[in-house]
DNA sequence: TTTCGTTATTCCCAGTGGTATATTACGCTC
DNA sequence: GAGCGTAATATACCACTGGGAATAACGAAA
């Protein structure tokens, strides 16, 4: 810890940052938030609870209880959950899972770019 | 639930909402965030951690170390801190502090006009 | 019918962040 | 010097969240 130099040489005399978090409310709280499409993500690549749950260090748990959730409350559902059978079963993202995703990215990037002009417009950071 | 029609007779089928939290980082991690813009208004009000504590709610001990943290940080302290003497002493709220106030407010301001952008921009709410 | 790996469900536990409480330091006023 | 109300600090407690482990349910395939 206590890096003294960046590499560039260049001051930095203010070291102050915009940041947030930002997530998509539905009728029971949460319904869309970075993690829940992380989650969603990895289930599309495992087509597996328990494996996109590994992969995050997340507990089993925890996701199925995120998958519920967004279950729940969705108009329909974003996983087909299929318990036993070949392999034992598995999870499969659906076409609306798929729309979830991309709308979240679409405003988790318009909110990248909204906190990097904020950081400019409040003059937090320099140019 | 399923309520068909709200008073106006415009139809509410989705009920989705755009949400998040914002804050501003400094060296130590969170350095203003909406609790704490909060709470320099009510020392601001009342001239004392105690009572800006009280009337927030929130203890004390919370209240002071959340005050601690943004004098440590701010490149002037927020607030002016007077232990003993008349009435006990106090806490007096500086120039510094009116600004951190009203940056952060700007900041929260766009932010709030930002999420009602992207709501209607992900086709969350009608209109 | 047994095997298998997954989903589904329950119970207990630890870490964390907060509150509540108690104590001390402080310095003006009387 | 005593009293007062605040800041400052330490300690104990409490609730919530999530983790881990254990177990049952499931259904195709062998």
């Amino acid at each position: 810890m206590t890096k003294k130099h960046s590499g560039t040489g260049r001051q930095k005399r203010t070291s102050f940052s915009c940041r947030g978090r930002i997530w998509i409310d539905g009728k029971e709280g949460t319904f869309l938030g970075y993690g829940r499409i992380i989650l969603l993500e990895r289930i599309r690549e495992y087509g597996s609870i328990t494996k996109a749950a590994k992969s995050m260090e997340m507990s089993y748990r925890h996701a199925w209880e995120l998958v519920d959730s967004m279950n729940r409350q969705a108009l329909k559902p974003f996983v087909e959950r299929v318990s036993g059978g070949k392999g034992g079963g598995g999870t499969r993202l659906t076409e609306e899972g798929e729309k979830a995703i991309s709308l979240f990215w679409k405003f988790y990037n318009d909110f990248q770019k909204f906190l990097e002009r904020e950081e400019k417009r409040l003059g937090l950071s320099k140019k």
